[in-house]
DNA sequence: CTCCTTAATGAAAATGGTTTCCATTATTAA
DNA sequence: TTAATAATGGAAACCATTTTCATTAAGGAG
């Protein structure tokens, strides 16, 4: 059984170490947990997901992770409104995944979608442009997030 | 001096009655503070405001009103990130006035835009027919919110 | 491999915006 | 005026997140 492979499970490695971060079980737990769930987690729902295999990493490290990750731009910190922070993966080992979001307010169920991101992304560059210009602003992120009643919410009166 | 004027300081009388809402000091309190002042209030920043003039008003009233009032449509609540709700009128006795927001995540400062929003709101639009019937959404809401460093927070290094 | 510096950690406590409770007050329809 | 009940304020509860601090463990130097 050969050693030392470098494809998946250690892709973000060199991304922490260049960063002067340690490399921790813990660490490792949570980027687990992230690449194998589809969705979006919040703190707690990763540390339930961590805990049975990882019994000693606590929800502090969870949060103060998720921190760093957001920070070197490995997650995506999300709000949908329903207090609490949620988070995905900015891209797996294949590469990003750019989307936006869709949003119930009647069950908290989120949709990813990418339909119409390429008009989207047009017109948000033009205006990052624009404004940046305008208003002497150094942009580099944006939200767009749509709010609605899915099907089933709508259905029920 | 001739009573009963009608405009101006009393034009969501009629919204907030025909839904079945008292009419309150509170309420009229923070109304006319939210209709006199500029920006992004906080519950809090609110009942700094308010306090003066009407000492008896508690925050719990103001957060019940600003949530009556979201519901209703008079006020929108918005989230910049700095982890306390803010509100700001949805529209003056003059009519919308329809803007986005541009947020420095360095000072927290907060720019109305609305250069764009012919366009965007078309694109919007666009958007949210698409979506709808792709997903079988009722879409309701959206938000689109650029961050970024304003000029002053840029400079610093 | 061992040592040593110090980053990282977990548990518990603190924080802080918002909500809930509940006894009291005030609005409004009759 | 009166009665029904919506609205209120203050205190306590809530709850996601952060801070504190004593302990642990990564990982570079030797
Ligand atoms: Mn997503
Ligand atoms: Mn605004
Ligand atoms: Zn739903
Ligand atoms: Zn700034």
């Amino acid at each position: 059984m050969p050693r030392g492979n470098c494809q998946g499970q250690g892709w973000w490695h060199g991304k922490f170490r260049g960063c002067g971060y340690r490399l921790t079980t813990g660490r490792e737990a949570i980027l687990d947990i992230l690449s194998r769930s589809e969705g979006h987690l919040s703190a707690e729902d990763i540390y339930i997901k961590v805990h049975p295999r990882y019994p000693n990493v606590g929800l502090t490290t969870i949060y103060r992770t998720l921190d760093v990750l957001s920070n070197l731009g490995i997650v995506y910190k999300l709000d949908f409104g329903d207090g609490r922070a949620r988070y995905e993966l900015a891209e797996g080992p294949k590469g990003a995944h750019h989307h936006h979001h869709l949003v119930c307010t009647g069950c908290n169920r989120v949709i990813d979608y990418a339909d119409f991101i390429d008009e989207e992304v047009e017109l948000l560059q033009q205006t990052e442009k624009g404004l940046g210009k305008k208003y002497n602003f150094r942009i580099n992120n944006h939200v767009i997030q749509f709010y609605g009643l899915c099907d089933k919410c709508n259905g029920k009166k």
